[in-house]
DNA sequence: TACATGGCGACAGTTACTGACACAATGTGG
DNA sequence: CCACATTGTGTCAGTAACTGTCGCCATGTA
């Protein structure tokens, strides 16, 4: 029995996620997935706080990534062009995540309960930004709204660049931001 | 035996805020507040597919309510002040709820689990809201993320009514919805 | 070589949730 | 007024997610 209990965690998100790709999220039990890792139910959970977190990992490295980056954005930038700066910053990351993103995401779209903890992690990162823009000397509310709504259009570059990849991230990133723009500025 | 289960129905959902309340969610369980309720807890199960969703109702009718609004803005409107306005129109109902919301709040304040849950109807709401822009002829890629931003501005809105009452939510909207549009336009 | 540490297996227990069947109350057509 | 279908409910059995506890054993250290 190794001292090193990181192999079996790495077995364990491995095996959850092939299972869940044959037979899918909710006919796998999380004793097929420690079972297939080679360890017992319980070493599951002595790893993973419940069935869906096995799914999501390396989220706190895109959040140290992301919260890095913008504290190392210039002093005076405005908020929202920070946080974009930023998000050019993890373009490589996001790049690299690319072959696991895609394989986790037809199981992400099948089950309800992995979209509920994505939107989870999600008002992580979002939490995660405003404090980094507070940390900046952005006002609080004002912090709350930039890094929810910057969040929202980063997301959405992902997903546009996901379902177009003939335009690399930084452009789909840059367009989103400037429809952000014109469409706000049709408020008044 | 009464035919209409709705009666049930009502009784189960105040005795699971009442439990969350007393005891936290965690420390009540589907058998307690069925209990409560004078029901068994299979019929628990018959009105609520899980023991959050009790706690979550009548977001059907706002979200009714904000697609009808939505669908009633005047054509030729922008998509964000044709969400500021529909937010506009749904402001009775939230003033309407707020007993019930304050009730609430606590209880999710204190338990993920509900708390991922709010996340999801929240993401209902987006693509209800994504959806009724595309039917007034906005774009699809541009009405996702005007839908996405709107509701994440509203939502800011309304927690900021919610800690600072001397003012109405009609102000914290429109308010809101300024601090969107100035700190957009700081993109380029 | 003795000891502390930490990952793991084994096992029992709680609780969320589901399927199947039976019953009772109500609304409906004759 | 009497079948009869409909529908909400109780009962019971069962699955699976998760937790607490104990003991073992492999490794790092004095």
């Amino acid at each position: 029995m190794p001292r090193d209990g990181s192999e079996a965690r790495l077995r364990l998100q491995e095996a959850a996620l092939e299972l869940y790709l044959e037979r899918g999220y909710d006919k796998t039990t999380t004793g097929d997935i420690a079972a297939r890792a080679g360890v017992t139910e319980r070493t599951f959970f002595r790893h993973f706080a419940d069935k869906r977190e096995v799914f999501f990992d390396g989220e706190s490295q895109l959040r140290e990534l992301l919260t890095d980056a913008v504290a190392a954005v210039p002093a005076g930038a405005k908020p929202l062009p920070t946080l974009r700066a930023a998000f050019h910053q993890a373009v490589p990351l996001i790049e690299h995540n690319l072959p696991v993103t895609e394989r986790r995401y037809p199981v992400i779209a099948a089950t309800p309960a992995l979209q509920e903890r994505a939107l989870a992690k999600h008002a992580a990162l979002v939490t995660a930004l405003s404090d980094a823009l507070r940390a900046r000397g952005v006002a609080a509310q004002l912090a709350a709204l930039c890094a929810q709504v910057g969040m929202d259009t980063y997301s959405i570059a992902i997903r546009r660049w996901g379902a177009d990849r003939t335009e690399n991230l930084h452009t789909h990133l840059d367009r989103a931001f400037t429809e952000l723009r014109l469409a706000a500025n049709a408020l008044r």
